[in-house]
Formats: structure tokens, sequence, C-alpha cells
DNA sequence: GATGAATGAGATTTCATTCAT
DNA sequence: TATGAATGAAATCTCATTCAT
């Protein structure tokens, strides 16, 4: 017996992802993805029941990764602006290095393949960036606003920013990494 | 490909707008298109070539609209605080208020629609929202650094600002967006 | 403006049909309708919604004609045996003359095409025949024995009649028509 | 193709008729028939050369079953009209009790699966009930009609039967049962 | 022999576009 | 110009069969 192949899941994400960022989550055909996968279109209704469960598997995926990600190395013993800071880059290592896992979360907002379920599990995860700002607030560090403003303010920052350098081809250097969050930090700081 | 009907021009736009904050915009067919417009699929193509040719035009009727929108009632002759949150604020209030022209541009960004000239044009209506960050640089009245780091800062908090109160369904409140300005303005003040 | 034209729902039942003797319901593809019927595969799909949807029309159509054929030239005021054989004469010519139509829904009718709705209608349509039979007893001519069990009898005889008839590629005579509904009248008759 | 297990042969088949019933034989792949014998897909082949291979093999094996229960305590020296009775109880109670074996030989008839030399050798398996008639009509007991057209008279008869006590789910009470036999015996007897 | 993942040909269905009216 | 039926290429999905284990 052939036991189904658990790599040939993350073969067939890698795909999608690939591409997503080639030709947009509409014009991916399942053709596409079994061909850039280099398996037998046939062979993706062993894994997933169909196109839409497909894409909303991988974009559960993608959105656990981007949390686990956001949080490595965070300690919250530590003091607040250097943990603080350690998130915000790791938020915005993960959107430069996962670049189509990002692209693809994007483009997967607003489509009709992600279910209502899937959105609702997604807004879940964000639990813990909400947790952070609220802990900066109890210390004094962060203004006393809505929360919730707050953290969509940071994220949305470093979401054009990524998407500004990846389109004008411009790397983001250290020190213009170093400013934004500069930038960032004097938005919400008391 | 001369509109005789300038009406149903704008009449088909609006569905397509429609469809796009239901279905998203690959879910989006020609036949539901012209449904929702209350007019025959054939005639579509009296207005537009393709599919492609009217999603590029509506694309970049809202990028002019857009433009126009956040440069009512500002005069350069006036201080430059007060200018710059007229902009801002006019800025937000076009997400807000063409919420779906809003969405349906960010669809359109990574699709492939769009085709190179278009996303060049559009780049191109940045400009001004290039120069009003300039000027307040000369005025030394804004951080000086990169001013594309510095726009992307700023349209990247108001994305977000307007997604999230827009999929909670919290509105915005006045108060709220006086303390977003407040945030961005001590962000990228000197 | 090119109206739906109600002579292409016929063209297409018909091409079923022929298709049916042929190859048997299930290796029946649409493709290989849209060929007989001398359109496009697409095309089919104006006219009904599905395959099934296909099946389930004709089977309804079918059915309906079945019954009126059968009681083509039936006057209830007529005495009962000759008003009797008419009928029944009409139920054998239907099944011989149309008889695509009778292979058709016997094939129907333990297929997964068929819903339990059109299964439903399909056996209130045989209240005609139930009302024969009854009057037949109320007269005393026909035994009274379970008015369903006496139609069940008849029907089959005749179907039974017919396929083999059919398949052995021997045509009924008048004459064994004749003998076969005196073997029925005898079975029934009190 | 020679099993080496003939009970798994045995629960293929058993799986195969239940599924008719079911579904239908155009909607049953090989994956369900797999699943409701317990087996692996792959396994079928190890029994059968091909779906069609299965299909026939059982049709042949139901055919057989079928004339082996209805002669069942047949005893040509006995007296015909108890002999007839008896064959004549037999053929019904082998479409009562396996009423999917009936089914599905029914399904067969029309479908692409059973090959010409199947039909074939199936209608040879008719002789003994051919031969039963003509005895009768030696004996002077039954009419001098042409002997196909009685047998299919007598066949469809119960078939229609067997078919309308299943589907209304009327169950065939001993007293109806006979009363059947009364009017089959008086459509043929002289 | 038994398994079930893998295959790819082929089935159903969709949809941008054309065309007769 | 407006219509919507007709088209057929292309998309999604199914399934008999094979094959590595």
């Amino acid at each position: 017996m052939k036991p189904k192949d658990d790599k040939k899941s993350a073969q067939i994400f890698k795909a999608v992802l690939r591409l997503v960022v080639q030709k947009g989550l509409s014009g991916m055909t399942m053709g596409d993805i079994s061909r850039e996968a280099g398996i037998a279109t046939g062979t993706l209704y062993v894994y997933f029941r169909s196109k839409d469960d497909l894409i909303n598997a991988l974009f559960a995926a993608c959105r656990e990764n981007s949390v686990q990600v956001s949080f490595k190395g965070y300690d919250p013993r530590q003091p607040y602006k250097p943990s603080f800071r350690t998130v915000w880059l790791n938020i915005l290592r993960y959107r430069l290095q996962n670049f189509e896992e990002y692209v693809f979360q994007e483009q997967c907002y607003h489509s009709p393949f992600i279910t209502a379920a899937t959105r609702e599990k997604a807004l879940q995860l964000s639990a813990p960036f909400y947790e952070l700002i609220k802990r900066g607030q109890k210390e004094e560090l962060i203004k006393n606003t809505d929360t919730m403003l707050l953290l969509s303010f940071i994220l949305g920052a470093i979401n054009e920013l990524v998407k500004q350098s990846h389109y004008s081809g411009v790397t983001l250097t250290r020190t213009k990494i170093s400013t934004t969050f500069s930038l960032c930090w004097d938005a919400i700081k008391t």
C-alpha cells in the first residue's frame, strides 16, 4: 500500500502560492495547479474535495503560519518595547519572506472561495495581536485608544509598505525598516 | 465602442461594483453583470469590447474619481496642517462612502485583468499625494524620510481602518476618525 | 431577439430517445445528446439546468403522452367491454409505436436520475387506469379482486409482450394481438 | 482471474446487488462497490478483469440461480396443474425473495454492459419454461396459442406484480398470491 | 493477495462571446 | 441599438484502471 503522502499537500500548496503571484487567484485553474505541482489533475481530488476546499485549507494554513511566525521569540516577561519591536519585525518579515502567502491571503479575503466559517476562524487568530496592544496600554506605554483601531493602524501601515516595496522593486533596507518602526511607535506611544 | 447612452455605462459600472462586494472579482460572470444591470448580455458588448475592457475602464474611472475626491477643497495657498487634514479626511471619506469602488480596485490590483499600462497610469495618479508629502517636508513639518515610505504608511493605515470597520460592522465615529488622524500626524510630524 | 425555440426541446427529447435505445441510459453522455440533436453542448444547458433535469423532464413528458394516447377514443358512456378493449389496444399501440419512449421510461424507473417527486407524479397519472378497472368491477364484468393487482396484471402482460416481440424480432400480428386480448379478458372477467 | 477466495466473490456480488437497488446500475462506481463490500478498489481487479466482467459474471450467476429456484420441486411425472402452480409460485418467490437480483437483471438487460453473448445465453436458459408450457398444451390443458406469447404473458404479469408490490410497500398476502394465480390460470387454460 | 493513492481520459458544466432577429 | 439564444472552448470534477508497497 502507498500511504497518502503528507508531502503532497505541501507540494500542492506551494504550487498554488507560486501561481497566485503569477496569475492571480481568479486566473488559476485546477489544471494549472496540477501541472505546477507535477501531479495529475485527478490527484488533486485525492487530497481536496474541490477547488474551494483546497483554497480554504491553504488559507487556514497560511493564517496559522502567519501568527506562529509573528510571535516567534516573543516572551511576555521581557520589557514591552523590545518585545513589541520583535513582533512588529516578525510581522514585517513574514510578509516579506512569504510574500506569496501574504498576497494569497489578501486575494482570498474578498473572494467567493472563502467561506464564512474560514473567515471567522481567521478573525479568532488575531487575538494574540490584540492582547499585545492591550498589554502596552496597561503598561501605559501605548495610547488608550480603541484597541482594534490601533491594531488596524499598525497592520495597515506594514501591509502597504510591503506591497509598495514589492511592486516598486525597491528593497527595504535595514534603515528604512528601522525608520518605519519609529513612525509606528511615534504614532501609538503615549 | 463609443457609447450612445452614457447612463447605461454608469448602470453597468454600478452593477459590477455591487457584485464585486457580493461575490468577488473572480466569481463574477458577464451573465451576472447583465442581470444585475438589468440589460441583456449582448448589450454589454455594445459598450465594452470585452470583459477585460470593461474591468479596465471601470478601474480607470474609479482611480480618477478617487483622486478627484481626495483633493476636493484642497488649496495649496492655505497653511499645511489643515490642508493635509482635509486631504486625509477626503481619502478616508472616499473609501468609506465608496467602499465598493475601493474593494474593486484592491481586487483588480492583483488580477490578470489589469494590464501593465493601466497599472502604470494608476501609479501616475498618485503624484499629487506624493507632492503633498513633499510640501510638508519642505515646510519642515513632516519627517524627512523617504517620501514613498511615508505615503505608503499613511495610506496603508487608512485602508486597513476602513476594511476593519466595514467587516466588523462597527461604524467609525467622528471621535475615532479624529483620533486616528492624530495617530497618523504623530507618526509623520517632525 | 431570437426567442427560445420550443421545437428545440422536442429536438433534444427525440435525440435522447434515439440514444437510449442505442446505448442505454447509462451509456449516454451530454456530448452524445448534443451531437445527435445537432446542437452545441452548451445549448443543452439553455433548455435544461442539468442532465438530471433533462431526464426528469423527458420522463414526465413521456408519462403524460402515454396516458393521453391510452385514453384516446375512450367514452365512458359506451358499454364496458369494447371501451376496455379500446384502452387496452391503445396501451399496446403506444408501447409498440413509441417503443423508444417506453424503453426510456423502463430504464428511468430504477435509475438515480428520477427524483422521488417525479416518481410520485408518475404514480398519480395511473389513476385513470385504476378508475377503468373499478368501473368494470361495478358493472360486475370484472372480478372483484384487489384493483391494483388486476391493473398490474394487465399492464405487466402487455409490457412483456412488447419487449418480447421487439427483441425476438417477430412482429405482432393482428391475430396474436387479438389472442392476447382474449387471454387478458379471460383472466379478469367474472 | 481465478479467485482464491470464493467468499470474496460472493461478498462483491452482494455489494453490487445492494447498490443496484439503492442507486441503480448507472450510478454505481467501482469505488462504491469496494466500499460497500468492505475491500479495496484494487482488490476488485483481483477477482474480475473489469467492471464489465464483474457485471456480466453476476448477471450469469443471477440468471442461473433464477432458473434453479424456479424448478425446485418440479417433477415432470406429477400431474400438470399442481406442477405448473409449483413453478409459478417458485418464479414469484424468487422475485420477491431476491428482489435485488431481479432488479439487477432488469437493469442489465438494456444496458451496454451485457454483451450479445451473455444475452444469448440468458435466452437459452428460458428453454425449461418454454417446455413447461408446451407440455401443458400437449395435455390440452393450456390454450393452443403461440407458446412464446403465453410465456411472456405469464412472466410479465408476475414481474409487474412484484414491482408494484415492492414500490407500493404493500406485502403480497397468501390470498393475493393465490388470487393472482387464478387470474393467470384462467387466462391460459383451455 | 491486498491495499488505496495515483492516473488521465472523459464526463458534466460554465461562460465569454457571437449572431440572428 | 438591444436582445438573449446559441456556441464551443475550457473549466471542474469523476472514475475505471494501474501500480508501488
